[in-house]
Parts: C-alpha cells; structure tokens; sequence
DNA sequence: CTGAAAGCGCTAACAG
DNA sequence: CTGTTAGCGCTTTCAG
C-alpha cells in the first residue's frame, strides 16, 4: 500500500511531491494553495503528482506557520436540547462544503466553560468560532472577537463590529402574545430562560401583554420549565396563558400544568419558542415559534465566512454584519 | 495584559519559560510533561513559572512532534436525532474531563462521508476516534484501527482487537416482543433502520416473532418511520403492532397510522427504541427500549483511553474490551 | 538529573 | 514564473 511500510505508516512530504513532480517545495505549495503566480501547466502537473501519491499536507507543520488549522468552533450551551442539533446540522453541512472541521464544545451556560472553550478554540487555531454564549460579558466577547474571527449567534453583538445572527425574538414573541390575546387570553405569564445577557424574548414580552404580566425565571430545560410553570400559577392562579423561553420550557410546562390537573390548553394554554422537530407529535402538539435552524446554522458559517475574509482582506474594522432570521408562529394545539 | 503588544499577541513560549525559570527548554518540557527524570523543585519552579507567565503550548509545534493533537473525534449519522446529542453530551463530559477536544462529523450513514471523516480526524492527529459507523464495510474500520485508536458504537466489532460499546440490542428487542405478545398481539411487523451492516435488531426480532413476521426497511428517519409503515401496513393490513428500529420511525409511524386512520394504540400498537427525552410527552406517550444514552457517551470515551493507553504501553493486540449497555423496556400508552 | 543539537513539514520573503 | 533561504515551537536523541 502506498505510503506505508510493515504496518508502520511513512508521510508522504511536500518533498516528495516536489521530486516526483520535478519542482521545488514552493512550487508545490503555491500549486494547492492557489497563492502566489504559477503557471497552469506546472500546476496541473503538481496537483496531478499529489493525486497520485496521495499527498496531505501536515495539518501541523502549516499550522506552524499559519496559526490556523482549518478548523471551526461552536460553542453551545446544551447540546441536548434538539434546537442545537437542528443548528449543528446547518454549521456541519456549510464547514464541510468549505473544508473545514468543527470542534463543539458544550458549556451549560458556564461562563467558565464558555471562557475555556473560546481558548481553546483559540489554541487549536481555529478559522473562527461561532458562539451562543450565555454567560459570557460583553467584554469577553470583544476580547474573543479581537483574537479570532467570531460570530455571535442568538444574542446582541457586544459592538457594531461583532456580527452576529439570531432569531427574530421581538417579532416572534409579539406574534405569540398576540396569538394568545386573540384567543381571548387577558392574563398572560412568561417563563423566561434563566441565560443569556439579552432578554429580548422578555422584553418583548413585557411590551406586548398586560402591564405587570409576571414573569418567572428558570433554567432552559425540561424540569426548569415544570418548576418556573409551577411558581407561576401557584403565585398567579389566575393566569390562563404561558408563554415560554423554548420548547423544553413549554414541554415542562405542560408536564407541571397536567400535575396539577389543568387542562391545556382548555385550563391554561401553553405556547414555545423554536419549533422542535417533534413538537407536532407532542400531546397536546405545541404551539410555538418557528425560526429555521439548520438555516440559521449555515447563515452563522455564512457570515464567519465574510468576516474571515473581510479581517484578512485589511481588517476594515467597521460595522460587522448583522442577520435577524424570520420567526413566524405555528399554531398547534396547546395555545 | 500579559503577551499582548498594541492589540496583537505575541506568543510565550517555552524559551520564555526556560529563561524566565532559569533552565533549559527541554527542562521545561519535561516539567510539563511528566517525562524523564527531573528534580521535584525544579518541577514546581517550572510549573510556577508556567503558571505565571499564563504559557500555552503550541498546538502545533507539539502536533508536529508528537502527531497527536488533543483531540478526539466522534462520527456519527445524524446530529439531529435526538439520541446523538444524548450520547454526545456524555462524550464530551468525558473528553472535558481529560483534556480533549471533540471534532464532530456528520456523515448522513454516507460511505464516503464516514471515511472522509475518519480520514480528517486522522489527519489532525486525534488521540481517538469513537465511531457510529453505518456504512463503512469491516475492513475499512479494521484499517481506521490500525491507525488510530478506535472504538466501534452500537456494532459489532469487525474484529477481536476492534474495541466497542453498544446498546443491548438483542435483549432490547425481545423484551419489546415479548411484551407486545403478552399484550396479545399476534401479528408484528418491524420497520428496519436502512442502515448499519449488523441488523441485530431485526435478526432479534426476526428470532423472537412468528416466522414470517414482514420486515420494511426505510432511512431511520420520521419520514423513513412514516412510509415504512405505509408500505408494511398496506401489504400486511392484518399486522397489529409495530417495532421500529428507533424512536424517530416510531413517531414517524404512529404520524402515518393516524394519516390512515388507525388508532394507536388500539388499531395499531407502536414500539420503539432509544427513549429520546421526549418520549413520554408524545401523543401517545412512546412504549420504547431505553438505554442510558449519557452512559453509553461516558463509556464510549473510558474504552476508547483504554485502547489508547494499551496500545501505548506496547500495543499487545489481544481482545478488546466490549461492552454491552443494557436495555430495559419502558412502557407507556402506545404498545 | 540537566543541557545542546537536530529536525519534524510547511510557508513567507526574497532572489533570480 | 520558479527556486532558495530561513525559521515557526516543540520534543527527541545524545552528551555531560
């Protein structure tokens, strides 16, 4: 087999490749990395002759020199949760079709996970990272943004020259108040997600229902939901109307509000934010907000992409790019 | 701020360790890492400095020495089903824990998709590889193991020194047999994962229902569940109970029996397997195998530093560890 | 127990 | 358009 001698396995070099296609090492270089002149000729001749020995650059040895290894992070905070996944599978998909690798790294919402994950995407070199980052202060994102190319999903860039991505959490929590106040919903509560920096979700809330419509808060997750539900309407019984954070939240909701023998939605309706895969198959299936996930996961690469380039191409340090996906509500059963 | 010039870094490196500590670089390394003799105060004298001047070593300077990199790699099929992320979270608790990084490939089952992840993985030099591999042949993995520390998931090893883990599959899947029959249920039908060159599941299922019981195959998918139980149930309407090959085709099935206008579980029971999060909040609640998903993560990285750490202390190549998850029946409404 | 020398494979900078 | 020179930061010999 080539390259390889009892089992033991020998690299093919650049000098291999150079003395087998009659070039020097630099020759070979430019020819796969496209920089600097040379003609098509000796190119096509070089490439031919990696083809053939099956030649692979050390990610190491250029990464030496380049300080990049052609990898990509994503850092999340619950990889359990589906919408993450939905996310991953976008970032997945658009980092092959660029070449790259990712390193995912998950933090549980712990800013000291969230610091040691951004350093360590910073050691391996990476090509950028994407990150939802709930701890975070804005001041460490500008400290990360100013080491490595960063995309801020889901959250508010700390300053204009951060890009960022995330759903439309106004609009999409708008349409879901008004939903429920169409449904004739007069005394609506929210459970809101114990992360994040932003709180736009709660905000929007706050400006849509009734003045002094309460708000309680908990983790993102399916017990936190069930717990915030059950604070809720033990100190405002008279809500008929939740509003959570994510469809984990609502899910537990909904589990808490059955607990306690109400009806949903004929006792208190129950409405999401995100649009899970399954949330169709869930009894009573979830009303929610939708925002495409594995869109948003390519438009995150999509944008590392421009600022990769744009700080290569004479770091113009102006106004990053700023994308707010499209949120649209599904009415279901349970709202 | 320490190492950092007008906004650009300039890198510690271990000659700055050696010269602020008063030795030499390979001192240094050998502080660092446990190699070689070396005195315990000038370890401590070393590792302070270390400490002090906030030294990171190089990736890649030690990657190109060493060809390890500190990564380890984990292929899977598809990031968004549901029992992935369950089995990732306890992956990279695992890695976190010792240090390493996780790269994520996506491979959609995808032949060529797997090897090309397998290749990358190799080529950035992880310590290990953990592999849900559907469609690469055994010979392909015996060859990834050759290279690189390997641990197979949820298949059989392709050989003796091949380590693996994986869900009980024989067992889960007889105790969901078993109990549709207590139930009294008659007439199975299975709808195979297209997927994997094992088939334990459905050999089980074939072994454990009447002879003749029909089998469908489909993407191991909702819509794979949707219309392997159109096609099963349109050619064998006598059929009264479903096992799925997971809990995505058993929600897909349940979707396309009620499309029909079958009831579950009454006209039609629906079994599963995996016991994804959402399980029990379904419509009907999923009757399905449950395996701890968290565990089989943590498990699959304690095997994979076994194998790291034998072949290590001179690769006797004897039998692998394999182990065996066990799977427990969880019943719920629908089966 | 510690130091000096050598080189891993690659690319940037400069010649030609 | 192509070749030569000079390291990147680390670990692995091999001396001392």
């Amino acid at each position: 087999m080539v390259g390889e001698i009892l089992g033991r396995e020998v690299r093919v070099t650049i000098d291999d490749v150079a003395r087998a296609a009659g070039v020097s090492r630099q020759t070979v270089s430019r020819a796969m990395n496209g920089k600097g002149e040379i003609s098509a000729a000796t190119r096509r001749r070089v490439l031919a002759t990696i083809e053939e020995l099956d030649y692979r650059p050390s990610v190491f040895a250029r990464g030496m020199r380049t300080q990049r290894g052609g990898t990509l992070g994503l850092i999340l905070s619950d990889i359990a949760n589906p919408f993450f996944p939905a996310v991953a599978r976008g970032v997945f998909d658009a980092a092959a079709a660029r070449g790259s690798s990712v390193v995912v790294h998950n933090t549980d919402a712990h800013a000291g996970r969230e610091s040691a994950a951004a350093r360590d995407v910073l050691e391996r070199g990476a090509d950028g990272v994407i990150g939802f980052f709930e701890a975070l202060a804005d001041e460490d994102l500008t400290e990360v943004h100013r080491r490595l190319p960063l995309v801020v999903a889901d959250r508010r860039a700390p300053e204009p020259g951060v890009a960022s991505v995330s759903s439309d959490f106004a609009t999409g929590t708008r349409l879901a108040v008004e939903h429920l106040h169409a449904r004739g919903h007069r005394r609506l509560g929210m459970l809101d997600g114990a992360v994040g920096v932003d709180h736009v979700r709660r905000h929007a809330f706050t400006d849509a229902a009734a003045p002094g419509s309460p708000v309680v808060t908990g983790p993102p997750t399916l017990t936190g939901g069930a717990a915030a539900a059950d604070q809720l309407l033990a100190e405002h019984p008279a809500v008929t109307a939740l509003f959570a954070f994510n469809d984990l939240m609502a899910v537990g909701a909904v589990r808490a509000l059955r607990e306690r023998g109400r009806r949903v939605p004929e006792d208190c309706a129950v409405v999401g934010y995100d649009d899970l895969t399954l949330a169709a198959d869930l009894d009573p299936p979830l009303t929610t907000v939708h925002t495409d996930k594995y869109e948003l996961g390519r438009t995150l690469v999509e944008v590392l992409d421009d600022v990769v380039r744009a700080r290569r191409d004479g770091s113009a340090p102006g106004v990053a790019p700023h994308r707010l996906l499209p949120a649209t509500l599904v009415v279901r059963r349970s709202g």
